[in-house]
DNA sequence: TGAAGTTACGAAAGCGGTTTCGTTTGCGTT
DNA sequence: AACGCAAACGAAACCGCTTTCGTAACTTCA
């Protein structure tokens, strides 16, 4: 059931079928009614790779985590950000394509080559931990990328990223300015734009606040797992020197450190306030309820949709975006109430 | 860059390329040599639409999001589900193609439609909640459907589901097993396969266990976010009567109640016993840690792969598939300890 | 040495659409 | 009656790759 069938059926040249699907409007009312009808009771669609390798556009925006640790799909901030995106992208006319991470990947192509096999006509890049060199290459070549919590430079290129000193800065000040002075740091051993400027600007808020950093309230952990959390929080227990309140650049990592605490029989908040990072849906359920940043993730999603199609569709200059975030005042801070 | 333009510079045919590029026999060593050299030089990529019209094979894997409420990716069981799906397809040589959810989507073609649009090969389905009509036009296609979690019926579909039964009479058999005998049960007032089976087979096992079913310890939540488990909960709480242990078909319900019943200053599970299914990450986090069933997700997600490769490549006989699940316990069901 | 069989390669016809450009037809105008 | 013009449609080239089949050159063997 090809084009071809649709024209002998209503017995017009395939050119006319193809100039009805695609709204010329050098074809008459009535031809248009009868082929329109008899594609409609054939239930006929266009093949895409004939539609694509003709026109050269695909409708097709790459998925592209960037990252070496989790597996993509199993990292809940970016699946609400990619839900958002899905959505929006979708109503755009797009649909998405997942590449399987590259490590896993039968072929080691990188992933421009892959684009460039799919024709995918944007992509949407999302950071995990540490960036393949193969990003950079997307980055700077001649596909609109637009990055979600990675600072893509090309000139096709634009991001979306949250607001991450700020996040610290709010910590810090909601921490100091509900009386704790001494406050500790849980980050990650991982080269990462988002968490090294969490770090970077809550070394900065602490000086601005004059409170001491005790190197002994820095701990990190090796990557982004619960696990590592617990026990990056116990070797920190270990060294004897405790701070009052605890700033966790991750919740996954918060929810580690929490476990630890815990059984190590300290009290939160009372012993030590806790503040995780991105305001997952577990927050609410853990004991006590975890203080988080929480990043709009439906916003990011839906703008990085809108954002790519106007830089495919539109020629627009990409424009990179900082998104604001909100600090979510539960239990676990010390904090009067919410 | 096309394979003619390979094919000038190795100053071979086109044919003799595509022969190289897809391993046919009857092309010489040297000329298949300096062929490859020039294709790693130029960063050549074929086509894949080009190459999908030519072969009607796409590499490509539809997966399609049964489900009325929830956006797809928000639902965390399929995430992981999927997750590990996406690996093992991925070695297998396909990339993932997500269907934008037919309500969100510009055109309103069914999900069959839009496979043949673009000539997936295989398609996964998971199941939400309500399943539309369109989902089983697919499934009686000629297109291979793997669905997780939804009974598929059509000559080219299997199925993976988890052992819903087993699940309800494990749970049961545990709280009977613990002392418990007023149990009660928080189910959804959704027509799905899961969760109707693990409540059919709950009242059997409650019957099974001689146990009485009081219609006051049966709620049900109107939909699978925890705010309705809390809402249900909290009419159960209206009520009156309460059971001494509860089920509830999915772990966010369970998170609901578990919310809804500390807050009533009952104590879990002192007062009222509880178990999730699912096991979902937080459960681990809740204040105490959630009782709950563990679905193998990553056996699911990977079998899901390897039969649908064999399906499609194998014209194998689908031969749908009960994963047993298993019972984690935590401190949320008064069991002596894990 | 000649017949038969290998080996290495290319010509060309698809695959299912799109798009340019030309042709036919009908109509109003002078 | 002759002309110009717009509307409606089709022929055919093209997109980039696959695959069949034919053929030339080279072996092998009786």
């Amino acid at each position: 059931m090809n084009i071809k069938t649709i024209a002998q059926m209503a017995g017009v040249s395939v050119a006319t079928v193809s100039k009805i699907m695609n709204n010329y409007t050098d074809v008459g009312e009535d031809t248009k009614q009868r082929v329109l009808k008899i594609m409609e009771e054939t239930g006929y669609k266009p093949s895409s790779s004939a539609k694509t390798l003709a026109t050269k556009r695909s409708n097709l925006i790459g998925v592209v985590f960037a990252g070496e640790l989790n597996s993509d799909l199993s990292h809940p901030f970016f699946i609400s950000v990619l839900d958002a995106f899905k959505r929006q992208i979708g109503v755009l006319g797009y649909d998405l394509l997942f590449f399987s991470n590259e490590k896993f990947s039968q072929e080691k192509e990188d992933y421009w080559a892959r684009c460039r096999h799919f024709q995918v006509e944007g992509c949407i890049i999302i950071a995990g931990d540490q960036v393949e060199p193969s990003i950079h290459m997307l980055d700077r070549s001649d596909i609109p990328c637009i990055g979600i919590d990675i600072r893509l430079s090309g000139d096709n290129s634009a991001y979306l990223m949250s607001d991450n000193a700020k996040i610290s800065s709010r910590v810090v000040e909601h921490f100091y300015m509900s009386g704790y002075r001494d406050i500790g740091f849980l980050g990650i051993n991982r080269v990462s734009e988002v968490t090294t400027t969490r770090e970077v600007a809550f070394k900065e808020s602490l000086e601005m606040f004059g409170l001491n950093m005790n190197p002994d309230w820095f701990v990190y952990s090796d990557d982004f797992e619960e696990e590592s959390g617990y026990r990056a929080m116990k070797a920190m227990i270990a060294r004897g020197q405790l701070p009052k309140a605890l700033f966790a650049v991750t919740d996954l990592l918060a929810f580690g450190a929490l476990r630890a605490i815990r059984e190590h029989g300290l009290r939160i908040p009372d012993d030590i306030a806790l503040i995780g990072c991105d305001d997952l849906l577990a927050c609410q359920y853990t004991d006590p309820a975890l203080t988080s940043v929480k990043q709009d993730k439906e916003k990011m999603g839906k703008l990085a949709a809108m954002m790519l199609y106007d830089m495919i569709n539109k020629q627009m200059d990409p424009k990179s975006v900082i998104i604001e975030a909100e600090l979510v005042v539960r239990q676990s801070c010390g904090a009067k109430s919410i």
